[in-house]
DNA sequence: TTTATATATTTGTACATACAAATGTTGTAA
DNA sequence: TTACAACATTTGTATGTACAAATATATAAA
């Protein structure tokens, strides 16, 4: 029996998501933003100009959430982001990321390439791959809520 | 260079943790209590009648939280655990699991244990134990706030 | 065209959490 | 003994997040 085993895996992918998370949450505080306030930014960056709505944002988070409109409504407060209703449908929203946004990417991206560094200091590059390869089988295993 | 492997890890990583955190708290939520507060409830029960504090239950927990007060006032109001004033210093409180809260955690095993085992499913014991070694190597990354 | 249905987002509300200041208690030095 | 620092927990307040209902627009059917 593995139960233990398996009790434990968990455990360990929880406590290791967590400290990545704290982590990179207090390094993005520091710049007054949360971590998934910076996710929706560089998405929006990826988009290299191009228009965004909500829908296609969560989408793309890597932590969906249920009321993107209000992290939304922050970044617009602090000037990194626009919202324009589509003319095309008006039923959406374009969001686009402002030049004050792409700086605060700027200023951010060697902060947070140092934070991946460290928190990966201990691990080699096939480690590294091995990890990933394990966290897959992770993400692509499917849970049927009516199974409990 | 290995700049874009290891952000793609860490990636991998909050979404894996991400994952299993709004797993086990779906589950969590239909007996009506959160993942905190069922770890809590676990480590209470770990101790086997003993009293514990809250710096205690604190320094356990799998997520430290900056108010467990509040989280002890909802197990309270639930009937799952009790508080009292220790004797033997007044600053302190000690804190124990109620018969209810013990029926709660024997009831939610066997629903844990399924979760986790479809969480797991993609991986072998072999494979379980080395993603264990590689998240242990993340959790002892050392990351002294001043390097940024 | 009118009505109904589907879609995209926003708003109301309740709850969770972070953080700092406040409270109450103990230990210690004068 | 008094005054002060250290300690453990609680409380105030602001912010974050979840969830459902509401709003607004578009699409489709009658």
């Amino acid at each position: 029996m593995s139960k233990q085993l398996t009790k434990e895996t968990v455990i360990s992918l929880l406590r290791s998501g967590y400290k990545v998370n704290d982590e990179l949450s207090a390094l993005f505080k520091t710049h007054g933003i949360s971590l998934p306030q910076f996710n929706v930014l560089r998405i929006l960056r990826g988009r290299k100009g191009e228009a965004a709505n909500l829908s296609t944002i969560q989408e793309q988070m890597i932590h969906k959430m249920s009321n993107t409109t209000r992290l939304i409504d922050k970044l617009i407060e602090g000037g990194y982001v626009n919202r324009f209703v589509c003319e095309k449908n008006r039923r959406m929203i374009e969001i686009f990321i402002t030049k004050k946004g792409l700086e605060l990417l700027n200023s951010l991206d060697d902060k947070l390439e140092t934070k991946e560094q460290f928190l990966m200091n201990n691990l080699d590059n096939k480690e590294k791959e091995e990890l990933m390869r394990l966290l897959s089988k992770i993400q692509t295993s499917t849970i049927s809520e009516n199974k409990l």
